[in-house]
DNA sequence: ACGTCCAGTGGAAGCGCTCCCACAAGCCCG
DNA sequence: CGGGCTTGTGGGAGCGCTTCCACTGGACGT
């Protein structure tokens, strides 16, 4: 006795039920087997049964069950965007937002969905780390911002594919990364301003708590050192341009010799240069500036920004390349990371 | 004979091989289907059997397959979230962003995950469409902005539970959505300045395939009719502060005795702020100014911003409401409208 | 002429889970 | 004290798919 245990109605055409494998297979006159065969690239199928498989396929508006498949392969074809998102800061942040379209726009071209998984620190990281460990996604792209943030411990520990945007504060031998060279980022914009003939630097530097600031900051100060400059004027912002103008104001009330400024964002430069307008300083005669990530907004400002370029696009994409890696030779999680020079972008401003 | 498929080394604890609920069933001693049940909410179990099956998952770090559980329950727990995403104009946006974190904020509480879903119109929208007719996910989000965007048609056609946050351009009849009243949003900023005694009232307008742009501007120029006043001051920006700014600069250069600005964005409100502060206006004194959403930039402008509140906290909970709904009970999808009322949040401004 | 090989194929065994159903107790009621 | 409950339980049948394996027949080498 056969079980019948769908609705009666769905004797007929079942417009509302999906097709199965099986009614393909069977309109196309072959087994299930070939059918599955057929859609999965066509391998060891005659070119009549491919067609045949085809045109059913067509026919019948077929889609495969990503359920019932993933259940089997042992893939989901998703692999989740983690961001750490303590305040609003990541959306605002132009870096944040380019590297989500190209991360994006990668996984597009493989088929792969994007899960977003946002998640505060506390409670909200746990939910996260749970979904993580739960067969959910077949790996995860983090983008790496904060200091206390074990992420890393946590995906090496669950031996997830995963690769960080951004040197993980921690396990950073244990799992795979891209960045760039943030010191050398910071010096040559420095050195810019010294060899311009720049005596009196200042800088805005990033938030003390995230690798992008406190390495470009570092940079600063070493070039200056070296060139025998006073190293004393740092404020630091909040990566936004209401913070670049609250610390030149500041700067330019402590110093208001200050010849030259090196700013850890463009958006931040962005608001330096307002404020530097205001106090009636010409850029770049009287003060150079000089920003950093060159995506969008330096060529928007009057003057135009000289900056350094962050390959953004380029890392999101490699990024996703050392992910898919992963996945792909399941040898486990492999810690390679890949390191992008930065380049300074020359315009108006210094 | 029984297959043996797993690697010889499988016959141990394999710390390798996900636990499955066959084996937290016999380490709790009881059948799977008791298990099971113990599992998700424990109806119809004995305390200690459910304290068994407990201490089981615990122990061996059990978590359900999910593939496997969609694959019978026909749930996937996960919504997506669509963005038509012609250009970056939706990530620079405040409103969008809000979205963002109210829906996922919402989903959260009820366990589901949010897949993003980006897609400029062409090809893209095509692999859009395809993944959403896939099972691959209960329901959809979709942020709707712009005119020429037949997704509302598509998702209709495709009998998928979704929720427009802002009213789709066709089908509007067909889908559920939650809006604000953008006119009489529009109309209020216009009746304050009237009442305040403005004459001669500018507005800066969204972009004209926008729904809010659109209705703004409407509710703008029906208030100066009404009100016997010249409704020609009009130009239109792209929602951000340089948009802003550049509008305003032309509205000052037409109308020089302008007394009033109603800006269809806080951030294009906040770029003409700038410049009249740079022609030497006295803000509210000489020009008034209100802005429009009322979420984080009113507050840091300098003089505050008089603005219109838009929900949209309120919206993205109420939309990931509607969509529950149609989720939970499949009743196919249900054109249910919400509206919410905008309201005037007086600062310094106007 | 015969074995060998290989492209194609279908049968069938699961992947890990939920849930229908049958069944065993214990309970209360008349 | 037997019939009806409710409550808890396990057996087992799938969900829709991939993939192993055994098998066929024709092309090929010797």
């Amino acid at each position: 006795m056969p079980r019948v245990n769908r609705p009666p109605s769905d004797t007929s055409a079942g417009q509302g039920a999906a097709p199965t494998l099986d009614e393909v297979a069977s309109r196309a006159g072959v087994s299930r087997a070939t059918a599955s065969r057929a859609i999965n690239g066509g391998n060891r199928v005659s070119a009549t049964a491919q067609a045949a498989v085809e045109t059913a396929v067509r026919e019948l508006g077929y889609t495969p069950n990503p359920a019932a498949r993933s259940l089997v392969t042992r893939r989901t074809d998703s692999v989740a965007l983690v961001v750490p998102e303590p305040d609003e800061r990541v959306f605002s942040d132009p870096f944040f937002v380019h590297t989500l379209r190209g991360v994006n726009r990668m996984l597009a071209t493989r088929d792969l969905q994007l899960v977003l998984l946002l998640a505060r620190p506390g409670e909200e990281e746990r939910r996260l780390l749970r979904y993580l460990g739960s067969r959910h996604i077949d790996g995860a792209i983090v983008v790496s911002h904060h200091r206390n943030d074990r992420l890393a411990d946590h995906l090496a520990a669950l031996s997830l594919p995963c690769a960080f945007i951004g040197r993980p504060w921690t396990s950073a031998d244990k799992v795979a990364y891209v960045d760039t060279d943030n010191l050398a980022g910071g010096r040559a914009a420095t050195e810019l301003l010294v060899e311009r003939g720049c005596r009196r630097i200042a800088t805005i530097a990033g938030p003390g708590d995230m690798a992008a600031g406190i390495d470009r900051l570092e940079g600063w100060r070493t070039t200056l050192r070296a060139a025998g400059l006073a190293d004393d004027l740092v404020e630091h912002g909040d990566f936004t341009e209401v913070g670049g103008e609250a610390a030149a104001r500041l700067l330019l009330e402590r110093a208001p010799d200050l010849d030259g400024i090196v700013a850890a964002s463009d958006l931040m430069a962005a608001g330096a240069l307002r404020v530097l307008a205001e106090a009636g300083r010409v850029v770049p005669d009287d003060v150079a500036v000089v920003g950093y990530d060159d995506v969008g907004v330096p060529e928007r400002t009057s003057p135009t920004l000289t900056t350094v370029r962050n390959p953004i696009g380029e890392m999101a994409e490699q990024a996703v390349r050392l992910l898919l890696e992963q996945i792909d030779d399941q040898r486990g999680p492999r810690p390679i990371r890949v390191i992008f020079p930065p380049s300074l972008v020359r315009r108006d401003s210094a």
